[in-house]
DNA sequence: AACGGAACCTGAAAGC
DNA sequence: TGCTTTCAGGTTCCGT
């Protein structure tokens, strides 16, 4: 579930439950989920700090505490960030608790779910080197078409794989790639060297489009999950919604791709090959 | 250095 | 019904 616009919206839950909160009791006896931490890290480092700020930079999201330490969290393919009372049962794949208390506020329990165990919580006072090598933020940075035309006119990757590279464009994922290609009408196959400027144009459009609607669909049904409101992602052999053309699925860079075979265009590297010394 | 593919995990859904 | 296979929205590691 987790990509940009679902790390966004666990952002502002988690700002409106923790921003200037106290915690009083963190858990957890997941070994993966706090490498290269152990466990005893949590309960050592957060105990009595409070909350300032809640932020998130791609699909990262980091809690920053009043003694200048961090706590990073990624959601992986399954975490979530759930509120609970705090007397409320211990949730299935619960793998962190954190309470806290705020003078206004009763206390609250902050629970991360995760079945697969995918997600990362990393306490840590020092710089994070996977925050540090997120590319910009569509949301936050903007989409700046110069320098995503450079690094896509020099890859040999094909389009959509360079859009999930989390340094070329942060928070970008298989969701997001593949519905910003149907609508920018570019094939997912095409090579990044051999897009035009105009191509890069509707690529920016098309992930600004699929990023709002995910988050607009995301406010509209919280807390609800909604159903796949996509326009492609997962609608294989069903009608393309533009043109009615049945959409087709391959595989690339081992991530499953849906795209309409007659509105999406394909672009291919012209001229001879080119080599560099 | 860059790329493809497997590995890391668990659970839901589809297939038999 | 129940067992097996496939697939999943992420990242990292390993061999070529």
């Amino acid at each position: 579930m987790p990509e940009l616009p679902d790390v966004e919206l666990a952002r502002r839950r988690l700002q409106d439950w923790m921003l200037g909160a106290t915690i009083v009791s963190a858990k957890s006896a997941d070994r993966r989920i706090l490498r290269p931490h152990p466990p005893s890290i949590l309960k050592r480092s957060l105990l009595g700090r409070s909350v300032r700020a809640v932020e998130r930079r791609g699909k990262w999201l980091r809690l920053r505490l009043d003694d200048g330490r961090n706590v990073y969290s990624h959601l992986g393919m399954t975490g979530r960030w759930l509120r609970r009372e705090p007397d409320a049962p211990r949730e299935q794949a619960e793998r962190v608790r954190i309470d806290l208390v705020r003078d206004d506020w009763p206390p609250i329990s902050v629970r991360y779910v995760d079945p697969r165990r995918f997600g990362r919580l990393v306490v840590t006072g020092k710089s994070f080197p996977e925050w540090e090598a997120l590319g910009p933020d569509p949301l936050i940075d903007g989409i700046r078409l110069r320098p995503l035309a450079q690094a896509l006119a020099s890859t040999r990757r094909t389009v959509k794989e360079a859009l999930m590279d989390q340094s070329l464009l942060a928070g970008v994922g298989n969701i997001v790639a593949t519905e910003a290609l149907w609508y920018g009408r570019i094939d997912p196959r095409s090579t990044g060297q051999a897009l035009s400027y105009p191509d890069v144009k509707r690529i920016a459009r098309g992930l600004r489009t699929a990023i709002r609607k995910e988050l607009a669909d995301l406010e509209a049904s919280y807390p609800e999950e909604l159903p796949d409101a996509f326009r492609v992602y997962g609608r294989a052999g069903e009608p393309c919604p533009r043109c009615r053309s049945p959409l087709s699925r391959i595989v690339l860079g081992g991530r499953s791709t849906t795209y309409c075979g007659r509105c999406q265009e394909r672009r291919r590297a012209r001229g001879g090959r080119r080599r560099r010394a």
